[in-house]
DNA sequence: ACAAGAGAAATGTGATCACACTATGAACCG
DNA sequence: CGGTTCATAGTGTGATCACATTTCTCTTGT
């Protein structure tokens, strides 16, 4: 496996933890933040060695991240950071469209006055960070403030599945990085979210994250260049060589449903 | 763990795959049919015991149904089918309306004439199930035809979503069965969405399966009573003993917040 | 120069074991 | 007889090993 990309490790009240629950949240940490690009293979040992733990923790956590559909496994089982095409982010992009929305509705009730402070802070850690131009910086910002509201939603459900869907979300972003300038044209409306929120509008706030999930879904996909968008495969079959395209396929659900080899008996 | 529990067995098509895989499958079919019980713990060499094989592959399925919220964990890391309490099924209720909707807003275009007539068929099936009154049938008949159509929905993330949501919802019925009667008042509107499917009209099909679900909701959240329903705990509450209801509330997030026993440092 | 094949390294699966912790029971003391 | 204590069986965590398969690499042949 890509052994530098582990090297980002921010390692933070850890102590205490299972070494499943370490091996697991370095993962999807580095998942989140993009740390860890489309299509890099994560084997067990490889993690183990590069978390300094042994094999039974990263097996349980690439185990449990395949489960959460965080990453992918290919036939012989090895996990691997998900290429998002340009089909698949579109699905994603619904499904937090519905999720997301929800989660506001149900946060607005139980939002409280520390919450509201808390939440105006973090609007301002975004505009300060984008105006010094700080990528990571406005994605933690933007990060912390949506999620706030999720966990004051106090479904804890709910919760988990967005979690697994900006899991699974991380990786583009680790892509996109570079593409700089890109993210420049993207605008929130967290402004407005929060004017909403303090009204006990939940509806409205719920009809504002909503249109900007989906005015971002629409800008990064006029924006960015897919894993799918002209590959050599495409080009190949526009030609008429091949009229399937096996390395595009998405996995058929959970893609769990690996045979398996002829062993014992 | 409860031994009778596993009793169930469907062994079909199983061969081939990996031990991992079977004792997934075998756990999750148990959940989502309702032959596991609320409140029952899963031990790993329990289900390894009960299944057949090593405690290695249990634990793997026991992980991954963990991972999926399709069981919750005790501090103690056992595995326990959830006890679905009031607030728990509104939440999950709340939403399978937004993603099953969305699943068949997405399948409409995709429908073939095949589909159809295998769709009118389960309708069918369900109807001679509720003729002889088989519980277990009618369900099956109506999983049957909605896995269907968010199977052709071609949206692996969001399918697995739902299956999640559905391994979770089994145990409840679980909990429901015995109390026949009830199901008797439950009416579906399938024949109506396969109409509006057959004429490509997804959003009026979604329409309809948001209201169903809602509806079915609303029958099962008067008629059943919840786990958390006048508990010891909560009538103590109410005389005052006690203010937090430590036995109701709900894990936070994933409860794989486990902090860890002292051991070697 | 390029493709095919053989060997070696790496991989996931699964089993088994040791350890610390938890819960459950019985025995014991008041 | 009731409450406490202690031994015992059971639990999840984690490590390590064997094995068949996969995947890479280097060589070889044309």
């Amino acid at each position: 496996m890509n052994r530098s990309a582990m090297a980002f490790l921010p390692v933070s009240e850890e102590e205490g933890l299972t070494l499943d629950e370490l091996a697991y949240r370095r993962l999807s940490r580095a998942l989140v933040t993009g740390a860890m690009l489309p299509g890099d293979r994560l084997s067990i040992r490889g993690v183990a060695a590069a978390l300094g733990v042994s094999s039974m923790p990263a097996r349980t956590a690439l185990q449990r991240l395949a489960a959460e559909q965080a990453v992918d496994l290919l036939p012989s089982g090895t996990a691997v950071v998900p290429r998002l095409t340009r089909a698949g982010f579109a699905e994603l992009s619904a499904i937090r469209a519905e999720l997301e929305p929800l989660a506001v509705r149900l946060a607005a009730p139980h939002l409280t006055e520390a919450d509201w402070t808390r939440l105006a802070a973090l609007i301002s850690a975004h505009d300060t960070a984008r105006g010094a131009g700080e990528a990571e910086a406005i994605q933690a910002a933007d990060r912390d403030f949506l999620f706030l509201i999720y966990r004051a939603a106090q479904a804890p459900l709910l919760l988990g599945l967005i979690e697994t869907l900006w899991l699974r979300r991380g990786p583009l972003f680790g892509a996109i990085r570079g593409l700089s300038g890109a993210l420049g044209g993207m605008r929130h409306r967290h402004g407005e979210i929060l004017a909403s929120l303090r009204e006990r509008a939940g509806e409205p706030a719920a009809a504002l994250l909503r249109s900007e999930i989906e005015e971002a879904t629409r800008f990064i996909q006029s924006t960015l260049r897919f894993e799918d968008d002209d590959t050599a495969a495409e080009r190949l079959a526009a030609i008429g060589q091949l009229n399937a395209h096996p390395l595009d396929r998405e996995p058929t659900s959970l893609s769990h449903h690996r045979r398996r080899r002829s062993r014992g008996t």
